[in-house]
RNA sequence: GCGGGAGUCGCCCAGCUUGGUCAACGGCGUAAGACUGAGGCUCUUAUCCCUUAGGGGUUCGUGGGUUCAAAUCCCAUCUCCCGCACCA
């Protein structure tokens, strides 16, 4: 622990900075004055700002951290624009993962202790109490609260739940009503991954290597055998029903023949198996070899015709039905097993069979056009394929399919979809085949996955499954109509939340296990934890006023969560039924009731939610369409804001990969500052931001000189306050002028959550003004006057506050401030100290000095002499001519201006005497920026010789030559020292060198 | 398949929204110098090519186009990455 602390000081000479001692000294003193517990003003403007709660499932880790020290930057940011801000936090209980982590710990699981030994370092007996998932869950909610408390956020505690408190719980049986009254919640039934082991579904995070179980829909096609039997085969191309030839059977597995439903199939134990878990009724009754059936034929009831049964030892028990349709013009590996059982005497003799089959071609396209028998042959053909087990054949396949279901077209003398493309008739083919009962369908994994307990997954058809009907059009359009009305930042994510809202079907709302509240009407299944967290930011301002059961004291100003019924909500959040029947149904005081309403109406809507942009396609996107469901246009969301995760030393986070840092860890080494700034300026916000502890040791140490210069410097905050017009310099008026600039652009960065490009000015490029401000000053033998220099540090700290909240209020206090920093004006521009001719002013200084670097370098020359000559008279009025015309957007072009100017009689002389020069003072104006341009166009006259007199101690200093003679000339002067004739080079701004 | 994003000077990365101050920020690396007993610390300078006057040439995945002017806008093309549901 010692060694802990050690780690987060700083130290030189006389300065020391104690990093961990700063944030529990500003942590307590923020909480002892409860600066950041809001209430109603009715006087005030509010902002109301929240961020997806956390799940308790673990500690929180820096990539945890971004979103919500994004949402503590803004929540300052406002609070310092002189807001009512109200920034709460809950914590999510409701779901699975605590319940089976829960099972883990019971059973036992090595790996699980493990982790939370090693890497979380919870003590033992704290780890077997982790048999009650709620125990898990309060134990990683006080964790991760601490930690939020640690990075500086400024919540408002006193608001805080969890998803299983009582009072939440009636809370969202009130929403599952509401949206169940409007019709938008379904019945219906859902095929999931499913462990036959556990009962339950399986996802990503279920599956032994996080496979994600995907499931695809076969459409089984039947064939007649032998009258009274079925032999139905798994298909992705119900529309090649057509072209089949014959069916593959495995001679080496037994088949069994099972009644499904009422019909008798003949299919594998393992698809018998796989009905079972999709509700078919199936019982087996005996079991046939699958050599048996080779060399009989079944009926292709499309095509009205008999077809053989051949062998295959490719066919796979365990995909579909294990037995398989052929359709050889059209799949390479039909045709070529075909091709080789044509060649295989002895089992064509062992089953006494003869092949003579001839593919069927029915899909036709530009690559295969119609004349062309069997495109499969054509590519087997193509790709020169030896056999059926050429590696080639699996590339041959997929270039083919993907040919035929983009561009395909079946022949015009197929029934029914004939001339239809490939999509549509695969459409077309699989309701005719399930009407006309000559098939059905058939939910598969498409690949291979195993539980973490270890059990194969099959597909599960779910029935009687609640949805939440996302597909439902008007809510849809209200959906659009709600993001539309809203800002969503960044900008360039608008898109995807348009195409989640379009795509969006129904969507399960609750399962059999897990934590969370019991759907209202039907106690057997529990809402699923994305359904109960999209309205819940209204219960941030009902929340202090609601005691749960379990709370020990009994207030008279707050309500008792089991004497809460929809009535209430209805009235709070909606402002239905009538008031005193609400209070008296609720055993409250009506002042109580009103109390809670006015909290509500105060602070809702939403200003602003934010969040990972993972959460886009699910969360964030219920969250819009519930708001649209159920609450009036002026309490929906005004805004969103999506933020990039985070990765560590440019990898992902992960347990296997070992870089997870947890944010208490990170704290202690290096201060919840340093970690704060790191998280937000490495990435702009929609990007990953790579984190590293290279990055956090630079910032950090960024800050400590910070630190180090304002205390080195502390006398200039005790000196009285004198006013700015003494004894004022050129570099004093742009350093207040770049301040204004500062301040403008950083703000307006923040604005639009460019949070790098904020903090890059605040950290980096204010120090390159002070530096060449320093550099100016020192120059001419001069200290940088205390009122600017103070000016400068206190803008810069209240501009940082946000970002560095502990650092600033700190230094905020060394600087001689009583009052918090986190509740301090944010610095306003004063127009009056903008100075335009200040920009250009140091631009030409700083043009001259590396001008006259350039040609010693060039010419090495070691200068004891340097002239400077500033462009006359009429070149200024040509200058200010040429500026007019291409700014008016008249032309640039040289041709015209020339044409024009040669009648100019102000100028023309000098145009008709040097049209080189009107050509390079066109290109001087066009390669400035507009805004420069606009500045010049202002400004009515400037002379050069000014800041560049001004400027030559600089240049002494830069050229390193104390004896060094610079003597600045008009071009006009008439007795100018000019031995190179060098001054007729002269343009405004760009004065003309020569030196000796 | 559907949707989203990225390719920049040895490496990482900024700039692209709003074309011009862009041979292109910053960091790493490399080189030289200062400091030092010695430095792996720190600081300064340089780092596409050519150039004895502030200049010129060729660069921002590739190929076109628009423009006085393109890393930035438009079109085409190649390569790479990410997300897609019952899971928080």
């Amino acid at each position: 622990m010692k060694k802990m602390v050690e780690n987060s000081v700083e130290k030189t000479p006389n300065v020391e900075l104690n990093w961990a001692r700063i944030g529990e000294k500003w942590r307590k003193r923020w909480a002892e004055d409860k600066i950041f517990e809001t209430e109603p003003e009715s006087h005030k403007k509010k902002y109301f700002l929240t961020v997806a709660y956390p799940y308790p499932n673990s500690p929180q880790h820096v990539g945890h951290g971004r979103t919500y020290t994004l949402a503590d930057v803004h929540a300052r940011y406002k609070r310092m624009n002189n807001y009512n801000v109200l920034f709460p936090m809950g914590f999510h209980y409701t779901g699975t993962p605590i319940v089976s982590m829960s099972q883990r710990i019971k059973s036992n699981d090595l790996e699980l202790i493990e982790t939370f030994q090693q890497i979380y370092k919870i003590p033992s007996e704290k780890i077997s109490s982790f048999k009650e998932p709620k125990r898990i869950a309060s134990f990683f909610h006080e964790e991760i609260k601490q930690v939020m408390n640690e990075m500086g956020y400024s919540i408002d505690w006193r608001r805080e739940f969890t998803t299983i408190d009582n009072g939440y719980s009636k809370f969202i049986s009130w929403q599952f009503r509401n949206l169940k009254k409007k019709g938008l919640i379904v019945q219906g039934s859902h095929p999931v991954g499913w462990c036959p082991q556990d009962q339950n579904p399986v996802s990503q995070h279920d599956t032994v290597g996080d496979i994600e179980p995907e499931v695809i829909e076969y459409v089984l096609v039947k064939f007649k055998f032998e009258e009274q039997y079925v032999i139905p085969t798994a298909t992705l191309r119900p529309e090649t029903i057509f072209g089949v030839t014959n069916l593959w059977i495995n001679p080496d597995i037994k088949y069994v023949i099972a009644q499904v439903n009422k019909e008798k199939w003949i299919i594998t134990k393992e698809a018998a198996r796989k009905l079972e878990f999709l509700n078919a009724s199936v019982s087996i009754i005996s079991e046939i070899d699958g050599s048996d059936l080779i060399g009989k034929s079944v009926f292709n009831e499309t095509r009205r015709q008999l077809v053989p049964m051949f062998p295959a030892s490719f066919v796979d028990p365990n995909n579909g039905t294990g037995i398989v349709m052929s359709v050889p013009a059209h799949s390479p590996y039909d045709y070529q097993a075909l091709v080789d059982l044509k060649k295989d005497d002895n089992t064509l003799r062992k089953f006494a069979i003869t092949v003579n089959i001839v593919p069927i071609k029915i899909i036709q396209t530009d690559a295969f056009p119609s004349n062309d028998s069997s495109p499969a042959e054509s590519i087997v053909t193509r790709y020169s394929i030896r056999d059926q087990n050429d590696p080639k054949l699996e590339e041959a396949t997929s270039k083919l399919y993907s040919e035929e279901f983009h561009n395909g077209v079946l022949l015009p003398n197929i029934d029914h979809i004939g001339n239809l493309s490939v999509i549509k008739a695969r459409q077309t083919i699989r309701e005719k085949i399930i009407n006309k009962e000559i098939g059905t369908t058939m939910y598969e994994l498409k690949n291979v996955v195993k539980c973490r307990c270890g059990t194969p997954c099959v597909v599960k058809l779910l029935t009687n499954q609640w949805f939440i009907n996302y597909g439902d059009d008007n809510w849809k359009k209200l959906a659009y109509e709600l993001i539309e009305n809203m800002e969503i930042l960044p900008e360039e994510i608008r898109q995807e939340f348009t195409n989640v809202i379009d795509w969006l079907k129904e969507r399960a709302c609750a399962r059999k296990s897990g934590l969370g509240t019991k759907l209202p009407w039907d106690s057997e299944w529990i809402i699923e934890s994305l359904a109960d967290s999209v309205i819940y930011m209204a219960y941030y301002l009902l929340s202090r006023h609601i005691s749960n059961n379990l709370d020990l004291q009994k207030n008279d100003d707050m309500v008792l969560a089991d004497n809460l019924n929809d009535n209430f909500f209805d009235y709070v959040l909606l402002g239905k039924n009538d008031r005193d029947l609400v209070a008296k149904d609720s055993k409250i005081s009506i002042q109580l009731l009103e109390k809670i309403r006015n909290e509500f109406l105060y602070f809702y809507p939403v200003d602003s939610r934010h969040s990972g942009r993972d959460l886009v396609p699910n969360h964030l996107a219920f969250f819009i369409f519930n708001h649209a469901a159920i609450f009036p246009r002026d309490k929906w969301p005004k805004q969103i804001v999506v933020n990039g995760s985070v990765l560590m030393e440019g990898k992902k986070m992960s347990k296997s990969l070992g870089n997870i840092i947890p944010l208490r860890k990170a704290i202690d080494e290096y201060g919840a500052d340093s970690i704060r700034l790191t998280m937000l300026a490495s990435a702009e916000i929609l990007q990953d931001s790579d984190f590293s502890i290279d990055l956090v040791k630079g910032i950090r140490s960024k800050l400590y000189e910070i630190y180090r210069t304002i205390n080195t410097n502390l006398n200039i905050f005790t000196t009285s306050r004198d006013s700015f017009d003494y004894d004022v310099d050129l570099e004093d008026v742009w350093i207040s002028s770049r301040l204004q600039h500062v301040i403008l652009e950083t703000t307006s960065a923040i604005e639009k959550f460019r949070i790098r490009e904020a903090l890059h000015n605040i950290l980096y490029l204010m120090d390159n003004d002070l530096q060449w401000y320093e550099k100016r000053k020192l120059a001419k033998n001069k200290s940088i006057p205390n009122n600017y220099l103070r000016e400068f540090f206190e803008t810069r700290i209240k501009l940082l506050s946000p970002f560095a909240p502990y650092f600033c209020e700190e230094i905020w206090e060394i600087m001689g401030n009583h009052s918090y920093i986190s509740l301090a004006q944010w610095p306003e521009i004063n127009q009056s100290r903008i100075s335009l001719i200040s920009e250009d002013n140091e631009r030409l200084i700083q043009g001259m000095i590396f001008d006259i670097q350039k040609i010693t370098k060039v010419t090495k020359i070691v200068p004891k002499r340097i002239l400077i000559y500033t462009a006359s008279r009429i070149k200024i009025k040509l200058y200010k001519k040429l500026l007019d015309r291409i700014q008016s957007q008249a032309t640039s072009n040289f041709g015209e201006i020339m044409k024009e100017f040669v009648n100019d009689n102000e100028v023309k002389d000098l145009v008709k005497r040097n049209p080189d020069l009107v050509r390079k003072m066109i290109d001087d104006i066009l390669s400035e920026s507009v805004e420069v341009r606009e500045r010049r166009m202002k400004i009515d006259s400037f002379d050069e010789a000014i800041p560049l007199q001004d400027g030559i101690s600089l240049l002494v200093n830069e050229i390193e030559n104390d004896h060094l003679e610079v003597n600045i000339y008009s071009e006009d002067n008439d007795d100018k020292y000019d031995p190179k004739q060098k001054s007729k080079f002269a343009r405004p701004y760009k004065p003309a060198i020569y030196i000796e």
